[in-house]
DNA sequence: AAATATACGGAATGATTATTCCGCAAATAT
DNA sequence: ATATTTGCGGAATAATCATTCCGTATATTT
């Protein structure tokens, strides 16, 4: 009986979590996420109830999305270690190849809002877990393979990429060009070779 | 012939640069600032133009403030890699000792501002300069006294260095706990050694 | 002590904010 | 074809925003 939505949801989270990542929570209005996605403004309010859901949505389509890539990896049928190379120049090609993007929308996240708000901060503790507990795994992997050395246990590896690819992101921010972010991933993959 | 000022400007720029920390630049409104600092809307406009530009003097000032800890360390008569190993002690003991703070401003601008405020992201990338070109000092240093390996080049170290720590800020962010922090500058610092 | 330059309290302004609501358009089900 | 359920354009609302301005209080200089 009813009309059908216009619009694809999956769509309007994509660009959501674009400007949210440009422009962070609160520099971002309804009239900005209006034009970025093409809604009218009753679509926005009767789809996403307000403004901070929307936020929370499109930080969990977000992380969602920043998944598929991982699964891709997670199923290839290389080393735990060639895993991990790949996951970090992915992250150094894609801060690269889009200039106009700012960052991680989840480590912007944190940075702006995970002191201000529980449920995002919630998300954000669960991305991490979710990712060191996948950077484990590889590292085990690798380390069973020999080909990542065994001197740390591999939560404590796990959780120093975890935090290498964290710095990416904001060093990236501050004016580090390529080159620099290759430098601080070959260190960083040299430690656990 | 004028009244003197009523307000120590310091101490209005601290107060100024904990809550654009906790709050962000645009999560934090004048009211605010008035709070937190105690001053009376004319004042604040009399003496900081506007907010954007009480927010570069925080951001400048926040950078001074924090560079005092960093000219004590390099009066210090000791190693280089020592004085890296204190820097880094220093943050994470900064980061778990106040709790209710968030993070580090400079960090947080470079997230929120950095693709939006030209003014700001000039600040970040000069914040960023000057702690490497420290680091540098240091890691040469330590090179020079055989405390730190040649695998690579100073510059490459200093930079490395530098991701681990804005890493460290991000992973606070995330809910990573004190332990957590530690076992990660453990392992950048053997990296080096 | 008087003159004056400045600090500052508080009201006023106008823009922008998030959110609600109304009414019409449109698509499906009978 | 008609009824009905829903989508959505746009006006309206009320709160909050940054900023300006005026008048009074006050401290210093002569």
């Amino acid at each position: 009986m009813p009309k059908v939505k216009q619009f694809d949801k999956e769509d309007v989270l994509n660009k959501a979590s674009s400007i949210f990542q440009t422009k962070g929570y609160n520099g971002t209005s309804i009239d900005d996420l209006l034009q970025a996605t093409g809604l009218s403004r009753s679509s926005l309010y009767d789809t996403f109830q307000d403004k901070h859901t929307l936020y929370l949505e499109s930080l969990n389509h977000y992380k969602t999305k920043a998944a598929h890539p991982l699964e891709a990896l997670k199923a290839k049928n290389i080393s735990g270690l060639k895993k991990i190379e790949l996951l970090i120049t992915g992250v150094i090609s894609h801060i690269t190849n889009s200039p106009d993007t700012n960052g991680c929308l989840m480590v912007n996240a944190a940075a702006e809002m995970s002191k201000q708000c529980k449920d995002t901060s919630n998300v954000i503790c669960n991305a991490k877990k979710d990712m060191e507990k996948l950077l484990d795994e590889w590292i085990k992997m690798g380390q069973e393979e020999g080909l990542i050395n065994l001197k740390q246990a591999s939560k404590a590896y796990s959780l120093f990429i975890y935090n290498t690819i964290c710095g990416l992101r904001v060093l990236s921010q501050s004016g580090a060009d390529k080159k620099e972010l290759e430098n601080v991933a070959k260190i960083a993959l040299q430690t656990i070779k």
